[in-house]
Order: structure tokens, then C-alpha cells, then sequence
DNA sequence: TGAGTCGTTATTGTATACAAATAACGCCCG
DNA sequence: CGGGCGTTATTTGTATACAATAACGACTCA
């Protein structure tokens, strides 16, 4: 992409995340403009990527907020990341060349490598994260559902940086990408789905934990 | 939305299925322009979400290009559409109000009696076909579900408008959507599933009958 | 002849000024 | 004191000029 509007992107991006600012503020693209550095015509490019990202949502007369992502969002969130993952698992498993694999087993060590380290690198963590699944999807060569997940994984990946992982967590995800890279190195799609479908739910249940219980439908009326 | 990038979006659609225009020729904003009457500004904001709709693609360098959608990628499309709208109807199943239910069966009505007519009106017939699944969409209660597949359905409906369809395939439908309709008024998900899923891939081959056979991945690859 | 480089033209990206729309405020009237 | 209404201020939308970048073609030098 452009320069500036990138620049306004990731700088937008890492404002919404560092705090700074509560879910439900108003925002105006001078402010943004400011903040950035750059005029508002490449701000107003990257509000909207972020917008179709869901972190930041337009009233019904255009005005710009900090969106405000509920538990049930976040859920509704992982529940379809699920669907399309574990498709592209399974796709995958039957495409994946045996140089990819190594490329998934190299990605995991360094993973691996991140977790062992005291304390854990969590952002080297993160970083590998990423890579071994954005391999798996390449693979699964649908450039469509490559779209469609990048949408849904952007939102969550980066509200999760500032947490707090256990190393628990963090090496029950290696073992789960060890198992997914089995099952690929046997090109059986039904493991690679099943094993990617646990990885990710699981992931859920560890991200909601921090957030707190679930609502039912009609509670969620009430609000 | 605005004014002028609603109109422009709405222009260059328009543009682009009239068949004036070949997939992969060249377009440039400047053009588009005057196409449309308004300026530059507006016509950026109606090639992103063109772009996002996968009408227009944008070469490495940022040129923009009538998009080529093969047979593999309709196929693509399908796929994933039959994925997210299997799941919105099991969802559904479990939501939707009697008065839902009644809705849907009223415009039901109203799509056969589009196909009665004679000959069929096809764009009554089509609109009632997308009315039918906004409210199954809207009943699941996904927002970001109802979004990704707001993307996946309109390519593809779009490019469809020119076709010409069998009465049998209009009365196809019509029967599938009774189906679905007692499936809704037994609260019955997986009933309700397993007939959207037999509706869309239905639809896919009744689609795809008039394109063009199937390629293999090694073929595909060679172009 | 063919590859590489420079200059020209076409196209996209950015800044800015202004127009349109919307919200906020205060005023008047009941 | 409260509610509707008009005015002002704020915010978003559009047009336009200019800057940056990429494609194209001619020319040069092996």
C-alpha cells in the first residue's frame, strides 16, 4: 500500500491498542490527522481498513468510535475463525508440499525456541504463531478464505498482544501445532481438521478466561 | 453512505456487468471519473469496495484491473458461501420467531408467484430469493457473519442477473425453501442445514453448467 | 542485435480548500 | 421550568492541484 496511508494505518492501529483511548470514544479524522502526521485523505484510507477490521465502527451519521468488542463478539469471532481454519486445515492436508511441511516444522521450532527462552518471548511467540498458520492457509490456496480469516484473526491477534500468557498455554499451542503437522505429513485431512479445530477453540476458552463469563442471548438484548 | 461514492459505486458496477467491459482490462481512476460524474475522491472510495468485492484487483504497481473470475474461483466462492450459510441456518433454527417463520413463508409466496407468472419474472424471483436469505442471516444474530457473507454473495448474484434460468430451476428453489421453512417451524438444525447445503451446492452446478468445465489444481496453475 | 539507461508520459497518492451534513447550544415561547 | 426552533460550530464529504511513482519508448553502447 501507499506510504502515508500505511503509516496512518499501523499508527491508528497501535493508538486503539495502546490504551490511550476507551471503547465507545469519539474520534475525528483531524484527530487522527494529528496524531499521524499526515493529512486526512490517507487517514480516511486507513480508517476504513480498520473499519473493516472492527476497531473502530461509524454511527448511523458517519461518526467515527473506538469499537467496543463484547465477549459474545469475541466468541462469535473465534467460532468462525473455526469454520474457515479448520476448512483450510483440511484443504491444506491434501496440498501442502513436503517443503511446506518442513517450512511448518522450522516455524515451530523456533516457537519452541521463543517459550524456552526465561522469560518466554512472547512476541517472537506471536510472530511464529502467525507465520505457521498463514503457511497453512497459503496452502490451502483459496484466496478468498485468505481474506475472509485475515479479517477475523487481525482483530483478536492484536488485542491479545498486551496479555499475559501462561506457559502452559504456550506449550500446549506447540504440542497442537506439532500434532497438526503430523497429520499433514500424513496428508490425512480429517486429523488436520480435528486437531486445528481443538487448537482454536481451546484458544478461545484461554482468551476468555481474562475477559469474563458468557452472556445468553437475552441478556444481550438488554444492553 | 455519501452521495457521490454511493452513485460512483453503483456506476461502475453497473459498468462492469454490462459487458462493456472485458475481465483484465485496464481501468484508471481518472476514466472512472468521467464515467461517473464525480471526481476522483468519491470514485477511490468506490473502487475499494469493488476491490473488496473482488469486481476490480489492483496489479502489484497499484493499476487497477477488471477482475477474471474463473470457474475455480466461482467454485471457491460457493464453497465458502455453503460453509457460512449452513451454519447462519442451524443458527437460525434455534432463533427465529414465529413471526420470522411467517415472514419467510410470505415471501416465499411471493417468489412462486414470480415463477408463475409467464413468462417467470426473474428480477421478482431474484429479489425475493435475497430477501428469503437476509432473514435466515439476520435470525443466526452474527453480525460479522452476516458481513463476510454480504461480501461472498454479491459477486456472484450479480454476475447471475444476465443469466437465463430454467422454470425448473426456479421451482427447484422454491421447493428447497419450503423445505427449509418446515425445517425452521420444527426447530430443527440440522434438518435446516443439511437442506441449505444441498440448496447451494445445487445452485453452484446449476451456476456452473453454464460456464465451463472444471480444472485441476496442475491446470489451473498453468496459467 | 540486445540489454541497459535516461527522459517522457501516464497513473496513483497526498494535501488542502471548500461544500454539505449533522450535532450542539442557546433563545424564545408556552 | 421545559420543549421546540433557529443559529453556530463541528465533522464528514468532495473537488482540485500538485507530488511521487511506475510504465513506456527512444537512444546508446557493447
Amino acid at each position: 500500500m501507499s506510504r502515508a496511508s500505511d503509516q496512518a494505518y499501523a499508527k491508528i492501529r497501535a493508538y486503539l491498542l495502546s490504551g490511550e483511548v476507551r471503547a465507545g470514544e469519539q474520534l475525528t479524522e483531524e484527530q487522527l490527522s494529528q496524531i499521524t502526521g499526515v493529512s486526512r485523505t490517507p487517514v480516511r484510507e486507513a480508517v476504513r481498513r480498520l473499519e473493516d477490521e472492527l476497531l473502530l465502527v461509524r454511527s448511523d451519521t458517519k461518526r467515527l468510535f473506538v469499537a467496543d468488542w463484547s465477549r459474545d463478539d469475541i466468541e462469535e469471532m473465534f467460532t468462525l475463525r473455526q469454520m474457515l481454519e479448520c476448512h483450510a486445515a483440511e484443504r491444506a492436508a491434501q496440498r501442502l508440499t513436503r517443503e511446506q511441511v518442513g517450512a511448518l516444522e522450522s516455524v515451530n521450532r523456533s516457537l519452541k525456541a521463543a517459550i524456552d527462552q526465561s522469560p518466554p518471548d512472547v512476541s517472537r511467540f506471536l510472530e511464529a504463531n502467525r507465520t505457521f498458520h498463514e503457511v497453512i492457509i497459503d496452502a490451502a490456496h483459496s484466496p478468498r478464505l485468505a481474506q475472509l480469516l485475515a479479517k477475523l484473526v487481525e482483530a483478536p491477534v492484536v488485542l491479545r498482544t498486551a496479555r499475559t500468557y501462561s506457559p502452559e498455554d504456550l506449550r500446549q499451542s506447540a504440542r497442537d501445532h506439532d500434532e497438526l503437522v503430523a497429520a499433514f505429513a500424513a496428508r490425512d485431512a480429517d486429523w488436520a481438521r480435528a486437531v486445528m479445530g481443538s487448537h482454536l477453540r481451546r484458544a478461545f476458552h484461554t482468551f476468555a478466561k481474562t475477559v469474563g463469563p458468557a452472556t445468553s442471548d437475552a441478556e444481550a438484548r438488554e444492553r
